[in-house]
DNA sequence: CCGGCGTCTGCATAAATATGCAAGGGCGGC
DNA sequence: GCCGCCCTTGCATATTTATGCAGACGCCGG
């Protein structure tokens, strides 16, 4: 096989290519064995060997879980923390969240009585990397961003994750 | 092979007591393969084969994932939230509280003034499933558990954390 | 006391995954 | 253009994991 025999850019039979085409099938469906994964890939035209998506799976760290009666692949963990830290934060700021400002580095976050901590922990465990840190008090969470403009973004960054329906 | 050849209650020869040793072993070092687990367990003295690993891996839910050029088992991350939502609660209640008791449904928790609702949050972040909700007030919590009985265990698993090491 | 049923386990083996090796191709230096 | 080096892959196979089956045991219900 080729490793470059096409250049359509973004999504075909390079190795990198392939690599994000594992991901996105593993995100989207149920992939349980690699013989599976090979078969999705050969609809994708990518015709690869099982030899090639273990090295594959190795590489992206995909994690093998039982599931059922069976196994199947997931996105490594640290996706999977990261989206699950995200809906966490989700969850607190939806419940115990009554506004959100930003004044040039500091952000203030109004909660409810008692749950400020709370959401500072799903802040911090969301791990945004505007965010230099947190400061909880009893209604009230302080954020301190890395810079101005990160101010910004991170407060259009929980806007959004405010509104997500998920 | 029996399955209840013993009964010294915590941690031996019973299919759960083997599961309660795979789940420490996973925990406190790097198990590669099953054959490497069946050997760990017996140097316990839980003497099993591969066979029964694999299914007891299946019914834990360990997470199977690559680690540097190989691959090693891994707690599932409910069990990871579980414990991290344990020691919080752990460190909450041995540092603000002064006593608990229940009476019939109902649990009382005597927490420092202001401190109520953080063990009332961690409380509620460790999830048992005995427990309805929870209640904060300033220095009190009220615990409200799904049954009479369901108390009395949650009584005990409150002491035992209080009390560990962990 | 005697089935009958369900659970748990080992054994043997099937199924799935990982890997040593060698081949093919790209790329840079000469 | 030729050579050497590196990267990627397939093939064949070793290694690891999962499972069908049967035996052993406990727990009823009769």
């Amino acid at each position: 096989m080729s490793p470059t025999v096409e250049r359509a850019g973004n999504s075909v039979a390079t190795k990198s290519g392939r690599q994000r085409a594992i991901l996105d099938l593993v995100r989207s469906r149920t992939i349980r064995t690699q013989e599976e994964l090979v078969g999705a890939l050969r609809s994708r035209h990518l015709d690869v060997t099982q030899a090639t998506v273990s090295r594959d799976i190795r590489e992206l760290g995909l994690l093998r879980v039982p599931a059922g009666s069976g196994v199947r692949y997931l996105l490594p963990a640290a996706e999977i923390d990261a989206e699950a830290a995200r809906s966490r934060l989700h969850n607190a700021l939806s419940q115990h969240t009554q506004g959100i400002e930003f004044i040039d580095l500091l952000g203030i976050i109004h909660a409810q009585p008692g749950t400020a901590s709370l959401v500072a922990v799903a802040l911090d465990n969301a791990r945004f990397e505007e965010l230099a840190g947190t400061v909880a008090g009893d209604d009230t969470v302080l954020l301190i961003a890395r810079s101005r403009p990160a101010g910004q973004r991170l407060l259009a960054r929980l806007r959004t994750i405010l509104e997500e329906p998920a």
